[in-house]
DNA sequence: CTACTCTGCCCGTACGTGCGGTCAGTTTTC
DNA sequence: GAAAACTGACCGCACGTACGGGCAGAGTAG
């Protein structure tokens, strides 16, 4: 038995939050493996133990920056395929919400995208595993959906949920929240060559990419800004 | 010993280039950061003294891993591009042999994809990062060039690239080289829903994304195997 | 009210480990 | 014999984390 005051009872205490917010800009600025305890300490002005206390060990506090995002992500997915109906509305939305992370919450998007690869073998990342392939699942379902009413040429939605979740996931490696490029735009860029990659008639594409159309509105008031 | 024919007349000799592929086998598998002197010197039966001898630091290894793979890509992408005319064969040149990649080199590949943000921020990097902005320039350019003549519907050129990198660049978390799936296959499919999506039309786009067609063989010819 | 105790948050330090890199010297190759 | 290849011991440091204790507030008894 490890440390028995960690998962359970969820303290939820204020500088809890801090450290996890702190910690994940580090983890998304530097990596995970260069973040270290030492300087999240010092910027937040207190001890390398305190944190310790609160999460036991750096894998815990990585696996519950992953858990709390993607079950964020997860709540948003189901509250807009409940308000949207087609196939290609919904497809949609996942683009726009993919980009609304990067500016919505940078930092969280950005450490959960570049540890990723720590879901698929690291221990102690079974829950933000489960939780990443739920959310996959959703998309494949969506494209296999699409498929059956027609709207999407007939294809291997693994393969092509795969190829979308790639050009949102890579965003981390080039996109800028404070740069010039708005992420409205990358989102209705990215719709409209996916959509019309699935065999999605122009003008309906259109509207489903439409950054001011109603998949978009759909989505900005679904995904509304978290706590930092 | 069991090196083959040690070249008489340069350092770039046999065990040189061992060290630098078992190094690049162990950043593709754990990551640069974790990846160490001691491990890839036990592996080979040799100090850690050597590889320091041979490449200095850590980081120019890691710099000589990415401009060594790079200078191949733009080699292999000159090659086929002069041998492609059409922008929807040269797109689609640049998927196969994106994807090819995986299975020709897998360890180099992983690699380079998973440690590419080094070359935007990293110093020592600035040769790797012209290379990979020179190769970026190589697609944007065919984009361009297909609006111009009509085959692509106008777009963003420069973001539908990131997009298309972005689908390629993210295999390594997901692709496994001795698995069912086949790199072909998965080139295929990654084609025909962008070209489709580039406005391609579907004919023109099936021959072009056909895992034996002219550009796939012709990407074949191109980039043959290389050494670690 | 005071006194006491319990409890959760927090601190400072010290330890062990792993790693990048140095160096002086030896072996191999041409 | 010079240069290159290679060795193994060693250094210094950064980092995760174990540990013992401090402190403040809540609850309780008298």
């Amino acid at each position: 038995m490890t440390g028995p005051a960690v998962a359970p009872g969820r303290p939820r205490g204020g500088r809890r939050d801090e450290i996890l917010a702190t910690f994940t800009r580090h983890v998304a600025d530097r990596g995970y493996d260069r973040a270290n305890f030492g300087d999240v300490a010092a910027e937040l002005g207190m001890s390398k133990g305190t944190i310790v206390h609160h999460f036991g060990t750096k894998d815990r506090m990585l696996a519950e920056v992953q858990e709390r995002y993607m079950g964020r992500r997860l709540d948003e997915a189901h509250a807009f395929l409940a308000r949207l109906p087609g196939p290609e509305q919904r497809i949609a939305a996942f683009v726009h919400a993919g980009v609304r992370y990067s500016t919505l919450e940078p930092a969280t998007t950005v450490a959960f995208q570049r540890e990723v690869v720590r879901l698929t073998d690291e221990p102690g990342m079974e829950t933000a595993r489960s939780q990443r392939d739920a959310y996959r699942d959703l998309v494949v379902a969506t494209l296999r959906d699409g498929e059956e009413a027609g709207v999407f040429v007939p294809g291997d939605a693994r393969l092509r949920s795969l190829q979308m979740f790639g050009s949102l996931h890579w965003m981390w490696t080039w996109f800028d929240p404070d740069g010039r490029l708005r992420p409205e735009d990358v989102a209705a860029e990215f719709c409209r060559t996916l959509l019309r990659g699935l065999g999605v008639p122009d003008d309906l594409g259109a509207l489903a990419a439409d950054p001011h159309g109603p998949v978009a509105r759909c989505v900005a008031e679904v995904c509304v800004s978290a706590p930092g």
